[in-house]
Formats: C-alpha cells, sequence, structure tokens
DNA sequence: GTAAATATGTTGTCACGACAACAAAATATA
DNA sequence: TATATTTTGTTGTCGTGACAACATATTTAC
C-alpha cells in the first residue's frame, strides 16, 4: 500500500514554485519594457495583448479574458487610458458599460514591443523542446481546472 | 529547416499560464485558510514555513529563502509579529540585524494549518502523477534558471 | 585610523490582487 | 407596472511586489 507523503517543504512546494517563476519571469518583462524605454508593466501589456485579440468587449468580459477581476481591470484600463492607448466607448445598447478598444498609440506600442517581447520568450523557454512546452501548458493547465469548480 | 512562430497570443504564453496558474493556487489557499478561519496570506504561510525549516536567520537571509526581496519581508513579517507569530531578537553580533524566531503561537499555528495545507496540496494536484509532479517542477526550475543570469 | 563602499533594515510611492461598499442601469419577478 | 435581483463599473482599504531614498552599522580600501 503506498502511503502518500505527509510532510511539505518550501521547496517541495508546487505553490511556491509556481510563485518564484511567476515571479521572476513577470519581473524579466517588465526589466525588458523598461531597458527599452517603455514604462509599461506585463499586467498592462497582457490587456493589451487581450484586447489586439478581441476589441469591443466590454471591461468585464476582457477581465475574464485577461484574468483580472472587474475591480483590477478598471485600474489597469485607467492606466492604459492615461497613456493614450485605448478608448472607451459608450454602449449604445447598456449605457452602465463601455466598449474597449486599442487607439493608434495602443497597436503601433504592439508592435514596437513584438521583439522584446519574442526575445523575452526566447530567454524565458531557452533549453525546452517545443513538445515540453506544451506539456508545460498542459500541467499548467489541468492545475488551473482543478481549481475552477471543485 | 525548422522556422520559429513569430506570433503570440495570450492562450499560447507560458507566461499567462504561469499567472493564471499561480494566482488561482493562491487564491485558492487564501480561502482555505480563510474558510478554517485563519486570517493568514498565502505569503505569510510561505514565510512561516521557510521560517520552520530554518530559524535564527536574518531578514535578508530569510526573504533569499522565500523569495522577497528586503522591502517586502520587512513588511511581512511585521504583520507575524503584530499576530505574535514570530520574535525578532536582537543580533548581538551586528547590530543593524536581527534573527527570527518562530514564537510558540507560530510553532502551534503551523500545526493548526498543516491538514488545509495538504487538503490543498492534493486539490491543486489531483489527476497528477508522482513523476508528473516532479517534471512540472524541473521545468519550473529550468524557467527560473534561465533567468538568473543571462 | 579614516574614508569609501557595502550590508541591513525602514519608510514611502506606485501598481496590482483581493475584498467590501456603492451607484446606476438592466433584467427578472411579482 | 412596480419591485427585487443582477450586472456593470467605480472607489476605498489592505497586503504584497517593485523601486527609490534613507539611517545605521559593518566591511573594505587607502
Amino acid at each position: 500500500m503506498r502511503q502518500k507523503i505527509k510532510t511539505f517543504s518550501l521547496d517541495e512546494s508546487l505553490g511556491y514554485w509556481l510563485y518564484r517563476s511567476h515571479i521572476q519571469v513577470s519581473a524579466a518583462l517588465r526589466q525588458a519594457f523598461q531597458d527599452a524605454g517603455h514604462d509599461l508593466t506585463p499586467e498592462q501589456w497582457a490587456v493589451l495583448l487581450g484586447l489586439r485579440e478581441q476589441e469591443g468587449l466590454n471591461q468585464s468580459k476582457l477581465g475574464e479574458k485577461t484574468y483580472k477581476d472587474r475591480h483590477n481591470i478598471t485600474r489597469i484600463l485607467k492606466q492604459l487610458d492615461k497613456r493614450g492607448y485605448i478608448e472607451k466607448l459608450h454602449d449604445e445598447k447598456d449605457k452602465r458599460a463601455f466598449r474597449i478598444y486599442l487607439a493608434p498609440a495602443g497597436r503601433s506600442l504592439l508592435k514596437k514591443l513584438k521583439p522584446i517581447v519574442l526575445k523575452h520568450r526566447d530567454r524565458v523557454c531557452r533549453g525546452f523542446r517545443k513538445d515540453d512546452l506544451l506539456k508545460v501548458r498542459d500541467y499548467l493547465g489541468q492545475i488551473v481546472n482543478n481549481l475552477r469548480c471543485s
């Protein structure tokens, strides 16, 4: 009979490694943006990217897509709006809501940042084979799924 | 000749999945603590755990171990101190530094939280075989390593 | 031995994640 | 139609991550 291990340590904790890797990947991207003279957070980048994939969403939907709750997406959009990267248009049908679009400046920023992000991605994934990458994403997806509703 | 894919999307981004999984694992642990009536953040938990493994470190060293910089470890320890879970003793040799120890309340909290954390871990890792878990940690470790100094 | 450089810890600022409270509008229900 | 509930978005608070500035103490270099 196999016995479950009933101890734990930081180094053995999956959560700890998720934390470390996320923090470090995020910090490296932030640094890369900064080195290139762009004052943009990784979170703001993620929202811009989500927006590039689908414009005209309202804030809640955009938040779901980028995995931010409505409080946080409000503030991130505020930053992006302040910098002129997005446009918030009033929804004609639903007067509570906005529809979020990329502004020209946001579109051109995406283009400018693309090589930086690709370089960052290469750095993060150094030594990974293509099927390794797929496997990691599968694993992470399974973790997310395990916590979704249970 | 294999050509590198030069596009990106949120769903294909490793960083995005690291973000999602970290946030969700962390939120689930926070919720589990809260459901059990404990007002403790996952970060505070991590520091307590690091402390259990090695007491008497100064703040910087404890920060390295738990992957917090000195600013953040200061504030997290402040929270733990306020709740009576740790003891900050002045270092006799180095008058700038403190040595951090678990207080009895901290030790007993660790015991109380252990089953909660184990249950949480089971939930996170549902469907993973043991070698899957090792592989995930390897992958995450490699990512961390790729970014260490390059 | 003294000055410069480094290390430890604190405080303050900003951005973000989690949460509560709120206003306004849309939808469901009576 | 009138009321209750839900949805959308905002603001405020707290804890934390990133960063700068600072005081104090230690170490290094001269």
